[in-house]
DNA sequence: GAGTTTGAAACT
DNA sequence: CAGTTTCAAACTC
């Protein structure tokens, strides 16, 4: 049984210059009914649906159409934080490739999930598109399954999607082929969707990031997109499509559709069919991933790599940008921008930065700032945002940002100083909250109108009516004497005080002589 | 929040 | 490739 995730869009992690894995190819799914091969039109929440077992239903929110193939699926603990997962075991031995997943160094491993291309499944590939395209073409039109996410659009055609033929379905991930043999990668023509449906015995691969964090093979996500990877060993005829981990944790709502084969594999089934989904609707690497940072582009349609939704390869979502095409409702314009991008600069959507493992050896800019005026010190400057140090390769002018910098070294310090100030603060309000809640509980209540927990226990009616008598006798003082309204104000307030004054004293004495020690 | 500065991306 | 323009974010006040 494969297990696959089936997701829809959600934000994730900004980076500017995109240091988590990325890559260039999404694979959505798109179950689609057999007539409306299409599937453009209507955005339908695809249900987890096919045919295997539904292992959970997803409420799509964001563009409800597409699915997003997602990792998280596997079951075995992952205990590396903020590592890479995997998706999905290997048939015979998840738990070692689970192991493997994040690991450092060349033991990249990103979850594979074969896709079979039974007859019911068609791969769509857009020329130079980032998006690898899977619709799930179903005969029958039958229960509903899939569930609209709200899209009132949805069309009931897609909604039923079901698809039917089951058997070739297999669920496995395979540890990613090392980078040696992604060299064998062929580059994927543009193809129509028919082409690409090579022969229904042949399944497809679609390796995936298995999270955000996770090491990517540089080379695997410097593919242009579309790109297939060819099997790393003459192990049959599988296609590799690589799906760049931002794309697939873009995920906020993910189903995760089990489809079982009956044929094949039933023994590996236990473990992981349970595909669990997170269950508020939000993907384990959703709720981990932080929220990414809403773009304002106005000019740029959100499809220039000024937009760093865009050039992170996400979809715009709860963005404040103007006359946004960075979504599904523009997915033709979106791929020819994408491929414009790819013309220009045939890694334009490969993480900027190496990503070594925080601060390890690969950690740089692959081509350096250029910086002529911040000094390398400020977030204009691309190696510094990414919190590395320039390189020779950057051509920046006065560059202040390497490793014995007095300049980098004192900012650095007032950045550690300032965080403990915050963490100091938030906890400081954390510890005063608790103590006034605490107090609160152990206070008696005193009073002040209907039982007003407020601290001011000692403000009770009457201390409020005293005080009230006190201002007004000294108002009325100041009018006899003839005093000018200013000066009848600050006796006033000043009378005010006084009598605060003596409430706190009271007060303090009650505390001392209280029993409780309250 | 408005206005300025900045350097990547886009363009010529 | 270099020079210029455009752009959205970072920054300043
Ligand atoms: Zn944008
Ligand atoms: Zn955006
Ligand atoms: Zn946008
Ligand atoms: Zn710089
Ligand atoms: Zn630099
Ligand atoms: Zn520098």
């Amino acid at each position: 049984p494969a297990v696959i995730a089936a997701n829809h869009f959600s934000s994730q992690i900004t980076k500017k210059p995109p240091v988590s894995t990325a890559g260039p190819m999404i694979t959505k799914l798109i179950i689609t009914k057999a007539l409306n091969n299409k599937g453009l039109s209507s955005p339908a929440s695809v249900a987890p649906v096919v045919t295997g077992r539904v292992v959970t239903q997803s409420t799509p929110v964001t563009p409800p159409r597409t699915l997003t193939i997602g990792e998280t699926v596997s079951t075995v603990p992952q205990n590396t934080s903020g590592n890479s997962k995997v998706a999905i075991s290997p048939l015979k031995s998840p738990s070692k490739t689970v192991k493997t997943v994040g690991g450092v160094g060349p033991s990249q491993f990103k979850t594979i999930i074969p896709l079979t291309t039974p007859p019911n499944v068609q791969q769509i590939q857009v020329p130079g598109s980032r998006f690898h395209y899977v619709r799930l073409v179903t005969a029958t039109t039958g229960s509903t399954t899939a569930q609209s996410g709200g899209s009132t659009n949805t069309n009931p055609s897609i909604q039923s999607a079901k698809p039917v033929m089951m058997n070739a379905a297999v669920r496995m991930s395979v540890p990613i082929i090392p980078a040696q043999s992604i060299k064998q990668v062929v580059p994927k023509p543009l193809m129509s969707a028919a082409q690409v449906v090579t022969t229904s015995q042949t399944p497809q691969r679609l390796i995936m990031p298995a999270t955000h964090l996770p090491q990517i093979q540089p080379n695997l996500t410097s593919l242009p997109p579309g790109t297939v990877l060819a099997p790393a060993h003459g192990s049959g005829n599988m296609g590799y499509a690589v799906l760049p981990a931002p794309y697939v944790t873009q995920i906020p709502q993910s189903a995760f559709v089990t489809l079982t084969s009956s044929s094949t594999f039933s023994t590996a089934t236990p473990i992981q069919t349970q595909a669990r989904l997170s269950l508020n609707g939000l993907s384990t690497s959703e709720a981990t991933s932080r929220p990414r940072k809403p773009c304002n582009c106005t000019r740029s349609q959100c499809l220039k790599l000024y937009c760093d939704c865009f050039a992170n390869g996400e979809f715009c979502n709860n963005c404040n940008c103007v006359n946004c095409f960075n979504n599904l409702d523009h997915e033709s314009e979106r791929l020819k921008a994408i491929k414009a991008c790819l013309d220009r600069n045939p890694v334009a959507f490969k993480p900027k930065i190496g990503k070594g493992k925080q601060g390890e050896s690969d950690r740089r800019h692959s081509k350096g700032c250029n910086c002529k005026k911040s000094g390398c010190l400020k977030n204009y400057c691309e190696c510094y945002e990414a919190k590395i140090m320039c390189s020779s390769i950057c051509k920046c002018m006065g560059c202040k940002n390497f490793e014995e910098s007095p300049e980098r070294k004192t900012l650095m310090h007032l950045a550690d100083a300032a965080e403990v100030r915050v963490q100091q603060q938030t906890a400081a309000k954390t510890k005063l909250s608790s103590q006034i809640s605490d107090l609160l509980t152990r206070t008696t209540p005193a009073v002040i109108s209907g039982g007003g927990k407020l601290p001011y226990t000692f403000v009770t009616k009457e201390v409020a009516e005293a005080t009230c008598d006190c201002l007004l006798e000294q108002a009325e003082q100041a009018e006899l004497t003839n005093q000018p309204q200013a000066v009848a104000e600050r006796l006033i307030l000043e009378e005010f005080g006084r009598c605060l004054r003596r409430i706190i004293s009271f007060a303090g004495k009650a505390k001392t002589d209280c029993p409780i020690n309250c």
